[in-house]
DNA sequence: ATTCGGTTTAACCATTTGGTCAAAGATATG
DNA sequence: CATATCTTTGACCAAATGGTTAAACCGAAT
């Protein structure tokens, strides 16, 4: 049961649905089990919200915008480019860290097939690349940066980030053996490699 | 039904249920499902092989190590390392393209809590991954490589190649707003992106 | 104190789902 | 052919699961 703070009773619905569905995936997760983590009745879980498509629904859609949210707007400050770049993966690393389980279920339930709603709802948020493509652009007129795609530097960016986490339990194992500290205190250190990756890809020589 | 070439009861079950498992994961998936895409009785899926973690058991670990087999024997010729590292990610990338969601199926199981059948089966593979740490080793006291840490390397080109694909669903919509055509072309264009990128990690200036 | 709205509960329901079983079909063996 | 073994099927079952409903509870306004 989960109560940190005082939570009203949907508070608590939606703590303890997010705990069990990003375990347990959409497909896993049992109504009852989430009642149960909220300490209530099941009964009252489709008081609040319908039903489990329904719990679903509101649960990815926090989850999601959440953790996109950190992504984009970093590198909108007026630092340098390799202040913010270093800034942002330290930072995002730190909240991948926390947040160890999120990004598997994000990235799960949106390559799940059919009828999908965490596909829905990717979609109409409405995310604007654009943004950080502007801003990558400018660099490079200004001669910040080498003549790089924008495209490929997002996507490097985020898989070195993002890849370590979520294949977690294949690496540690492969790597080390199943010991989780030596793959925490390796990750730790990681966060130099990606930074000096990246920037060898955009720096002018 | 799939019926490919002439393939034997068990064969029939084992591929439709690799494809519903893979689709839907080990709690999306139904035993009637697999039976109807196997073209039989729901009954003889239990005579071959007892309950659905059985049969998910059998899954998993040939799906498995089909796809690891493949990422730690390629680097084990003669060749220029170099020349390795190109085969080698151009290969995987199309292994990686042509079965867009094994990688996926197999990182999501490894992360389910709880009793994990998918983590005792790898735990039990015995990957041996110092095979790759010499061959990395080798190359840096013969002074053909930088001298980097192996564990990076190997990290570093697996999330290179692997997220992009895992990751498609979420990519694709934000970079390029749902067209897919668009996604695979540039993934096309990507091998030659990641082999830079590790190339420069590892090259000696 | 009574009424009224929102909240919570226990009991219940229908469907789905993994799994069993006995009998019928095949297939090989003597 | 007869018998034994392996394969396949349809009918069935018990448990799990998402969901409903009517009644109880509770705090605030009249």
């Amino acid at each position: 049961m989960l109560e940190k703070e005082i939570l009203n009773t949907e508070e608590k619905i939606l703590e303890a649905a997010k705990e069990i569905f990003v375990n347990e995936g959409s497909a896993g997760a049992r109504m009852q089990e989430i009642a149960d983590k909220a300490g209530i009745n099941k009964s009252l879980l489709h008081y609040y919200f319908r039903s489990k498509e329904k719990l679903f629904e509101k649960v990815f859609s926090i989850t999601f915008s959440k953790l996109i949210t950190k992504i984009l707007n970093i590198f909108e400050s007026d630092e340098d480019f390799f202040v913010k770049l270093e800034k942002f993966i330290e930072n995002y690393l730190d909240i991948l860290f926390k947040n160890r389980f999120i990004p598997m279920f994000i990235i799960s339930e949106l390559n799940k097939k059919g009828n999908n709603i965490a596909v829905t709802i990717l979609k109409s948020s409405n995310i604007d690349f654009s943004i950080f493509v502007n801003i990558v652009q400018k660099e490079i007129r200004d001669g910040k940066i080498k003549d790089i795609d924008a495209r490929n530097l997002f996507i490097n960016i985020l898989s070195l980030c993002i890849f370590p986490i979520v294949a977690r339990p294949l690496i540690e194992e492969i790597i080390f053996e199943g010991k989780k500290n030596n793959y925490e205190i390796f990750l730790a250190q990681r966060k130099d490699e990606i930074f000096n990756i990246i920037k060898s890809t955009i720096i002018k020589i």
